[in-house]
DNA sequence: TTTTTGCTGTCATGTAACTGTCATCCAGCT
DNA sequence: AGCTGGATGACAGTTACATGACAGCAAAAA
């Protein structure tokens, strides 16, 4: 499997939880369990994973409260979430979709099939986090071989770099922050300087412009870097 | 919704295809309807709806195989797609999620309960494209890649140019006092001249007018500035 | 063990781009 | 015309980014 998406399952019963996490673990995920909803929106305020397991029932905020408040927000608007329920009555599962949940399961529910969707949604979100190889112009990077190639040309990059540039690849042209970046590709408990990434996109651009070759990063003043 | 969602329906069963068209057109989509496989493989070559409903079992070219050549094609890699099958084996579940589709019923299905799926599925697809770019005439701006087009061409702005049109951009024809702008662009604890938005203003113009392209920026003499 | 090597985070410095202000010019209104 | 408010070019101060240097580590090698 490709480099690990990031789930984040918010259950309040201890097992399910335990389930989930060692079966998601299982196809490769990075999770992170939460019980509580409340806690689960402050989770979610510093990082947001690629996808948001949410049960219905929860103590602090209920999962569909805070489905809402998720949605309002920008960072958050387009999360995939799938909404575990309790009862399976329409007018509930029709609630929890009209709510902005991308889809939902019955409890007890079978794991492959919550698998699959799981799958299936990241896909249709985000196709570069279940690729193994990522390629843009002359520039491919191979996961699985922890490899990267310009024109066919192996480069050596170093570990730090590697992960920022496979990030920056995951969504072409798009635009990091600083503190995104930091989030994402040094990991949320870190504290470094904002400025360190700034050395290391200029590590990496030395590392991947060899030669003339044009500059795959973009450095846009003010708000942060792009790859492409 | 700004226009209304086209949607396409490939069914073979006459009667549900018209159930489906009269509920959908009732909810003010623009339907097509279709009752062969391989019909919709080259109708879909033509135009894109914004979301398929897309029956397992057709004459011509299998609902699965046609959601797979979709997938396949980078115009319908990510377009929604609603699976209608038959059986409810898991099994069957499953598989049609691992093709690619989004999301499925199972026949018979409750009506509500598909139009409810099917407002759910767009709302996560359409404000994704209308939350990230704002467009007006042939102006485009996109707020993801932090890039802004005229007719097709890329416009070179600074930081404060850029803000400054995203905000005036969020609300076409509205006017704004120079203090308004202030507060909201430069931000409310910033203390500048109001005349300093003049410039901006005019850098942006001369920014966003290239050649001899009609004038975005409407001046209200007393009263401030609007875009469009 | 010690030595070497490679990677990371911080800092100092240089530089290019951006910003705010002002003076001057111009257009709209009475 | 005369007045008022807006447009514009110039300029200096400031900011944000790029880059080279370096010390602290940790892993690998001797």
């Amino acid at each position: 499997m490709a480099r690990a998406p990031r789930i984040t399952v918010v259950e309040d019963e201890e097992a399910l939880c335990l389930l989930l996490r060692y079966n998601l673990e299982a196809e490769g995920y990075l999770v992170e369990t939460i019980t509580r909803g409340d806690e689960a929106e402050i989770a979610l305020r510093e990082t947001v994973p690629d996808l948001l397991v949410l049960d219905w029932m929860l103590p602090g905020l209920s999962g569909i409260e805070l489905c809402r408040r998720l949605r309002a927000r920008r960072e958050t608007g387009i999360l995939p979430i799938i909404m575990l329920t309790a009862r399976g009555e329409e007018s509930e599962r029709v609630r929890g979709l009209a709510t902005g949940a991308d889809d939902y399961m019955i409890k007890p529910f079978s794991t492959p099939e919550l698998l699959a969707r799981i799958r299936a949604m990241l896909r249709r979100v985000n196709p570069s986090l279940l690729l193994n190889v990522l390629s843009f112009s002359d520039l491919k990077l191979d996961r699985e071989q922890h490899r990267v190639y310009r024109k066919e040309r192996e480069l050596k990059l170093g570990p730090m770099e590697f992960r920022l540039l496979e990030f920056l690849m995951q969504s072409p042209g798009r635009v990091f922050s600083r503190g995104q970046l930091l989030d994402n590709v040094w990991g949320p408990d870190i504290y470094v300087d904002d400025r360190t990434v700034d050395v290391h996109v200029g590590r990496l651009r030395k590392a991947i412009n060899i030669g003339r070759s044009i500059d795959l990063i973009r450095t846009v003043r003010g708000a942060g870097y792009s790859f492409g």
